[in-house]
RNA sequence: GGGCGCGUGGCCUAGUCAGGAUAAGGCGGCAGCCUCCUAAGCUGUAGAUCGGGGGUUCGAAUCCCCCCGCGCCCGCCA
């Protein structure tokens, strides 16, 4: 709705322009425009044109104002305010938002692509920790955002089968025992058993060697062992990502893409771009016209595959079948995916739109797998459950105990979401048990609760029905509203920059604003008229933080 | 050493891409609000040289340059 509102002061001051003879410049947002305290949409675009005009950007502002015609839409007023332009919403355009957040088919969105998403894809190696999560969680919700503007989502996981690091799990299986523990847990422990194994007998390194091999010849007993690690692993890794609502619509394994020859081709195409040279018995691309200083490594001396050829052949995959593909990645894959786009944009492939995310350390540095250093994504969901348990129980001591369980696996679930999901990706974090354990105001509960509140509210007073949304008048009512508005304009804005974070900004703003219309808005104890109408208000409200957090992957509590 | 990212009250973060009217929240501190639709809530209060320095501009947390600090990367690993 809110873009409806932008759309038609964009336009009320463009003809205005026109008709003053004046002309900025073309560029994003230049009209100056900006919510501001002061207005609903505010416009400095006096202070642009004051250099060129050579007038005052006050007299300019005047002149544009005296300029705007009065044929409005959703505009109730613009005021003139020194150099700014400040433009208000009418009745109308409140009453309409109210309207449409009534509807069932509310908040489609415009856009009508086919995308595809590719997130976690961590090792099947061991558990998720805290750190993957990072990037199920920005991925999953960039999926449902993407959703929510309309584009089909396909969530891909690209599963290494290939690496070292399988080789690695491999030898440990042989060597070790799985434990019968949660299979991504156990798994990592025969793994980490192995890498340790290997400090006193460097020969393991030699063995995980020839199993790479041996699985990219195709060697019947090594696929077989290297598959039911792989696929064990991912259980439990599965098993993890369905706590926090995180489903992946396809798998793809690295090995498809060297038995389908595709690897091979796509290697071959390289070397059609006069770049790629044999260098001590490997064959590489010399990106170095392209800023890369290293050179991009195509295939080992011994002639197995890397990770990076494997993926260039996926790349090409994914954008032969979406109209855009986005990957998510850790700061760490900077460089490589840098030089995949470059060696894509050689081939003429379509290159995928990638968001990077910093690093979360522990207070004892950063995490490692290998090294079995690192809280896992378990452990913290176990432990920020039991904390919700023991919230809940006391609060809702009348309820039972499955009440309380499934209140607490809901809330953990989503308390884990948002503290992931709030800080921009650019943000390096400390991984912060208070935090995480903190179910206060900057957190999903505080969501999950407004939402409830708006919910027991609907559940004591009567069905839809008819109502005067011109009774909506007081502050908290009308702030409501226009916070309610705005959702399709963070939707678009999230979905076009791929930064959740405006969407877990948002919901808090939501919950706030809703928190104060029920504190000082009376429902169901108001006289008759106004009851009505502010129950359509409860039920909008209940319906824009539903809405919200199921985008975020958050489970809208009806009671908590 | 080079490349990329980050630096905002004691602590954590939004705002930076697209410069604009008193720098916005949370945690922690202090002081209040449950005969009132769930207090996981609400209100008030104290607390900020927006890392430092230069520059561009009518105007800089935001853009440019230099410096400092932190993170990540610079593998025939992934």
């Amino acid at each position: 709705m809110f873009l409806d509102f932008i759309s038609e002061v964009e336009g009320l001051i463009k003809a205005a322009l026109d008709r003053c003879g004046y002309k900025v410049e073309e560029g994003v947002n230049n009209l100056g425009l900006d919510i501001s305290p002061h207005a609903d949409l505010a416009s400095s675009v006096a202070f642009r044109l004051a250099p060129t005009l050579k007038k005052s950007p006050v007299q300019i502002a005047k002149e544009i104002h005296q300029a705007i015609s009065g044929d409005y839409n959703y505009v109730d007023h613009v005021e003139l305010t020194g150099p700014y332009l400040n433009f208000f919403m009418n009745r109308r355009f409140l009453n309409t938002v109210l309207e449409q957040a009534l509807a069932d088919n509310a908040w489609t969105g415009r856009l009508k692509e086919k995308v595809i998403v590719e997130h976690t894809s961590a090792n099947p190696d061991g558990p998720l920790h805290v750190g993957h999560i990072r990037n199920s969680v920005i991925g999953d919700t960039l999926v449902r955002i993407l959703r929510r503007e309309g584009c089909t989502v396909d969530a891909e996981y690209y599963v290494n089968d290939m690496g070292r690091q399988e080789a690695m799990v491999v030898v440990g299986c042989d060597r070790f025992q799985l434990d019968g523990s949660k299979p991504d847990h156990a798994i990592a422990k025969v793994y980490i058993a192995a890498n340790k194994a290997m400090e006193t007998e460097p020969e393991i390194r030699t063995e995980a060697d020839q199993v790479i091999q041996r699985y990219e010849a195709g060697d019947e007993e090594t696929v077989a062992k290297i598959q039911s690690a792989v696929k064990y692993a991912i259980k439990g890794i599965e098993e993890t990502l369905h706590r926090m609502n995180i489903r992946h619509d396809s798998y793809h394994w690295e090995s498809e893409f060297v038995q389908s020859g595709d690897v091979a081709e796509i290697v071959g195409l390289l070397e059609k771009t006069g770049l790629t040279e044999w260098e001590e018995g490997a064959f590489q691309l010399d990106l170095s016209q392209h800023g890369f200083e290293k050179k991009m490594v195509l295939k080992r001396a011994n002639g197995t595959s890397l990770y990076i050829t494997r993926d260039l052949a996926y790349h090409r995959w994914k954008s032969e079948n979406s109209d855009r593909s986005v990957d998510i990645l850790g700061a760490d894959h900077k460089l490589v995916s840098g030089q995949l786009r470059t060696a894509l944009r050689l081939l003429g492939i379509r290159e995928p739109e990638v968001v990077i995310f910093e690093f979360v350390s522990l207070p004892t540095g950063s995490m490692s797998t290998r090294k079995g250093k690192f809280i896992s994504a378990d452990e913290l969901l176990d432990e920020v459950e039991s904390r919700a348990y023991e919230e809940v129980s006391m609060r809702r001591p009348e309820e039972d105990e499955a009440f309380r369980r499934k209140v607490a696996k809901q809330v953990a679930a989503g308390a884990v979401r948002y503290d992931v999901v709030r800080v921009s990706a650019d943000k390096a974090t400390m991984f912060d048990w208070k935090q995480a354990l903190d179910f206060e105001k900057l957190s999903a509960p505080f969501i999950q609760y407004s939402h409830a509140r708006a919910c027991s509210i609907l559940r004591k007073g009567e069905g839809a029905k008819p109502f005067q949304a011109d009774l909506l008048t007081g502050e908290n009512e009308i702030a409501l509203i226009k916070m309610i508005a705005q959702f399709d304009l963070v939707i678009d804005r999230a979905a076009r920059e791929l930064k959740p974070h405006h969407l877990a900004t948002y919901a808090r703003e939501l919950a706030e604003s809703f928190n104060l219309f029920y504190r000082y808005s009376p429902v169901l104890d108001a006289p008759p008229e106004l009851r009505d109408a502010r129950m359509a208000l409860a039920r909008a409200a209940r319906n824009a933080l539903r809405t919200t957090l199921e985008t975020l992957g958050i489970d809208a509590l009806e009671t908590m």
